[in-house]
DNA sequence: AATAAAATTCCATATTGCGGAATTTATTAA
DNA sequence: TTAATAAATTCCGCAATATGGAATTTTATT
């Protein structure tokens, strides 16, 4: 062994594996090699043996890389075993029946968040996002809400490095401001998504935090402003969201 | 290089990774070990090395192995790149809204079911059920679909193997049972579950199709008898499943 | 307390993975 | 079309890594 227990090999798959979904885009073997540094040649020989065990999808007529169907496998196996997500979604359909609008699981990953589990409204009006689906922190309730509960160190850093694209004239686009809104959302309990992300579209979020206090999660009620306009929504809504994330947080094990 | 580009270690990872996904339940060294026919010191080694790179988690006080964290991650980002999974959410949904019951996408895992996707209905009375979970294909509409279209020999393998074990009065507990109600599918089109897995639980199937004419999935609609007791339910559903799954195999390649 | 079983550590050896260089294939420019 | 450039793929000898039997420690059982 070289060290502790380390698998070399292993080791470098997951940086490439790592890199291919941290990108979202299908990646030529050319890109790989430039994200993570790793050999050209090394690489090539990992990917065509990922490929054959179907961690990795190889798409001949481009050339080009992505995460494979047995990923999905595992990956799906994996979150219908995490607590966090089976103890949720009986909670959450409860939230959107008392609520009528679409409720999102959602966890924190690099800068981003992360959707785990999504339950959508009736309504027609429906916004494109899925399990799976990211989105930055700054413009949306739950990417607030986590960033306002984990130990600020690595909030700090997070903000140091967000982009702050402007997606709406609404949307947080300082660390100074965001700072400010961390503070609120800590005062309040919750969050709020006033048309940050998209124009018409608000959400009110909460945390969930688990057994050693530590923020794991968010949970947040999504809703179109052209049929909920009053700014009193947020207030009305935000005692149900809390509602439910205390509910899920102490099923996980938090006792605070 | 050994083989081929064959990666030992890579490969042994997968094997542990798949024997404990297809295990569901966590588990510990000593079952991977009867499992899989490794070594046990090899898979020792390996699952620490899983583990470090949290592919695999570890439950120190029962000494349990389970699917990590970062295989969530990696699974539903290829998720949402999976094309069937996006094209379908939209239809799904659609779907779900012409009808109000419980929509779910389900592709073939061995011999059972893997839920995709899932558009719960509003009603009150909802399935425990969720993304990940998996049923036997004997008695779902959704497996029995697929069964119908594989090719035949794939479909005999799986028969054969086939556990039956009856969940219901209605349940379709032997291989012959089983092909005639294949052959029933083949001429309707579509598939129907008739309190087949849980009393008062009936649902709709309907098979979707690649480029190459292959089933790759199925399509369900799902309600409870106790809403609806008529038999004529099933027809009338089946227009509505039929006319989505064909939607959503053409818009992933297929012309047939 | 004694016994059995499972988990973990150790280590010498064979095997595997490594990556530079060469070759082939695709892409772009002329 | 041809030439030039860039990317992908193959090759192979060497060094580093993974292997697994045996020994040790920890945990479970009697």
């Amino acid at each position: 062994m070289g060290q502790k227990d380390q698998v070399k090999s292993l080791e470098k798959c997951v940086r490439i594996l790592t890199c291919m979904a941290d990108n979202r885009e299908n990646m030529t073997l050319n890109e790989v090699t430039q994200k993570t540094g790793l050999k050209k040649t090394t690489i090539y020989r990992l990917l065509q043996a990922l490929t054959s065990l179907q961690l990795v999808e190889k798409k001949t007529k481009t050339r080009q890389y992505l995460l494979g169907p047995k990923l999905i496998y595992f990956g799906v196996t994996a979150l219908s075993n995490l607590d966090l997500h089976t103890i949720s979604l009986p909670i959450m359909t409860k939230l959107k029946n008392e609520t009528g609008e679409t409720v999102n699981l959602s966890i924190l990953k690099g800068s981003e968040i992360i959707i785990l589990a999504r339950i959508q409204s009736d309504h027609l009006f429906n916004v494109n996002l899925s399990v799976g689906s990211r989105l930055p922190v700054n413009c949306t309730s739950q990417g607030k809400t986590i960033l306002a509960y984990i130990d600020e160190e690595k909030a700090n850093w997070i903000m140091a490095n967000l982009m702050f694209d402007k997606r709406t004239e609404n949307t947080i686009s300082s660390v100074s401001d965001l700072k400010r809104e961390l503070e609120r959302i800590r005062q309040n309990g919750y969050a709020v998504n006033n048309e940050e992300l998209e124009k018409g579209l608000s959400a009110v979020a909460a945390p969930i935090f688990n057994h050693s206090d530590q923020v794991v999660a968010a949970i947040n009620v999504s809703y179109s402003r052209a049929r909920h306009p009053e700014p009193e929504m947020y207030e009305r809504l935000s005692k149900k969201v809390i509602r439910a994330s205390k509910e899920i947080s102490r099923a996980i094990g938090y006792s605070g």
